[in-house]
DNA sequence: TCGGGGGATGGGAGCGCTCCCAGCTCCTGC
DNA sequence: GCAGGAGCTGGGAGCGCTCCCATCCCCCGA
């Protein structure tokens, strides 16, 4: 039925040229009232839109922005994680006027075979890609391509240039502190696994918040996948060690370690308080509910979609690496009156 | 640096011509072996890939596919539902060699200019589309645009050609009969939004389910609104009724009734059972653990990603309605000893 | 021996846009 | 009064591909 219009044709029904029609829907000045009035008014007549692969061939940009989210997709959508960071993202191009496209991998096939189609096929302006864990090879990809990206987490060396993080150490010290005020003397951690910046993050800064005060673990440490279970078991081996408080470095190994807990017989917080991290689940998810350290996760997704449009039309200066800060809700899982 | 490669300076290079370059590329007949060996080998040297704008410019496909979650996508967010579903679809846009577009709107506003910009750029070659209440716009415009679309859920009204659902009636049936077989005989519902086909479906699915033995919930019913807090009071009212089973039209909304319960005073299973609807909470994090029914959100997507890519390439047949089966997930909160 | 058919190949045309230059008009300043 | 510039407009060229037709060659059968 409805033959594509095109520039030539809405030229020709608004009397002037397809360069002229270009211009209006460019946005470019020169053009004089009349025209671009008449223009306007035949393009919201017949709905015309442009062709974004002709628009895309003939400029060279494409108006789309990827999302590269690699490895171990599968176990991360579990927790509200990614869709909160997608949520950012689209926040963002949405009102940029550009389109997201996705892109997942689980298996390294998958990865082997997608990236090589994100970088060289010019489908893409630039990306945000997830630095899930240390020694990635998707970023060497994008540098060698010299594709715009910025990196979402800390990267682990200096070949990004632009990323956005939340602050995860700031975080786990604040953490440390509240526990500490509290008055719990025999702290423990379940730490994430040390392949990862946040990881390493949460750890250091947990303990080195309870350094500041002279305080320490004295071996009360396990370390977790980030998944339920890991946290649960971690929490069953610490146990043994009486720890009065526990600072679990994500809410999903948090939840495990609150099992564990009720497993063993025990309460939180009158036996144990936890602290988790990330502040994701729904608020009344967890019995008791459960103290976290907050992520803003969907601005980070955001800002790293900004930053990445800066970094395509050329308007980021330099080298950019953006920490936003993490805020310490303080709810029932830690003894802390305010949650009581 | 690296100056775009095309198909005529690959000819160039392997001796041919552009054309037998297309050919190669597209895995083409009638290419000699030796030419198609040549070809190849210069492009696994030279890294070349095709110019993504340029060809579907020139063929009229894109090899895109856009994924269109409109309204509330901000709440629907916590749950992972919508994680789920683009993992499933991912998997199968991944394995088809195709790309994914996300296209998320909370706002009508940005659902006013961001269809246009789907629907008549030529971007994407078909999309397939969440039907969150009904009545919903989207629908009317990508039929309109003669755009092929898949719809996930059940479309309320005959305007979708095809459409994959989970079999929410058959699981709502399934939890009735399952607390009916425990022996519970107040039984009552929180039933989820009546604007939306899977709650009517899961709402008439629990009443069918009862009345074919000949029992009812006596009034016994409340309506919420996906939300935690809505199956909280919920809860809250119908526990004034003194049911001793409650099926809960979702999760995330018999998280809240478990905390009502629990704020009453009351214990699940004991004084009142639950069973609950998705079977996307990791499976500890409830107390008691959530009997629930689980729906195949990842294969849905899946099933409906491989479906639009037929009716895409022309293969499908006629109209085509999948409905996926659901499972009852006995854990604890329904009483049953499988779960103990 | 020669004609015909099919496999292999090359190149023209054109997809709808942007980029750029040329040309026209009108206005300003000396 | 005239040169020069600024504002506006039109159209050629070309982005890298696919589609299609023309050509060539080789092999087969009469």
């Amino acid at each position: 039925m409805s033959q594509r219009l095109n520039l030539e044709e809405i030229g020709r029904l608004a009397g002037v040229s397809r360069s002229t029609v270009s211009r209006v829907v460019n946005g470019e000045p020169n053009v004089s009232a009349e025209a671009k009035r008449r223009v306007e008014e035949v393009i919201q007549e017949t709905g015309y839109r442009p062709h974004a692969a002709a628009r895309s061939l003939a400029s060279n940009r494409t108006g789309v922005v990827g999302l590269v989210i690699a490895s171990a997709a599968s176990t991360l959508f579990d927790d509200p994680y990614f869709g909160r960071l997608i949520l950012g993202v689209t926040g963002a191009t949405n009102s940029m006027g550009t389109t997201l496209a996705l892109f997942l991998f689980d298996q390294e096939s998958d990865e082997h075979s997608i990236i090589p189609r994100v970088v060289n096929s010019g489908m893409v302006d630039g990306v945000v890609v997830t630095a899930t864990h240390t020694g990635d090879p998707v970023i060497e990809h994008l540098r060698r391509a010299d594709m715009p990206f910025v990196v979402v987490g800390r990267p682990d060396d200096g070949r990004a240039r632009y990323s956005v993080d939340a602050d995860n150490r700031g975080g786990a010290v604040a953490a440390a502190r509240h526990l500490v005020d509290q008055g719990y003397e025999r702290l423990g951690l379940i730490a994430p696994p040390s392949n990862s910046t946040a990881g390493i993050d949460r750890r250091d800064g947990f303990l080195d918040g309870l350094s500041e005060v002279g305080l320490g673990i004295d071996g009360r440490m396990q370390e977790g996948d980030w998944s339920e279970e890991s946290g649960r078991l971690a929490m069953r081996e610490l146990l043994a060690s009486e720890p009065d408080a526990v600072f679990v470095a994500s809410d999903r190994m948090a939840v495990g370690a609150l099992r564990a807990i009720r497993e063993a017989g025990l309460s939180c917080p009158d036996d144990v308080a936890v602290v988790g991290f990330d502040g994701l689940l729904p608020a009344d998810q967890t019995v008791p509910r459960l103290t976290s350290v907050v992520q803003p996760v969907a601005e980070v997704g955001e800002r790293a979609a900004r930053l990445l449009h800066a970094v395509i039309d050329g308007s980021a200066a330099g080298p950019e690496h953006v920490v936003l800060p993490t805020e310490l809700l303080v709810r029932e899982s830690c003894g802390a009156e305010a949650g009581r």
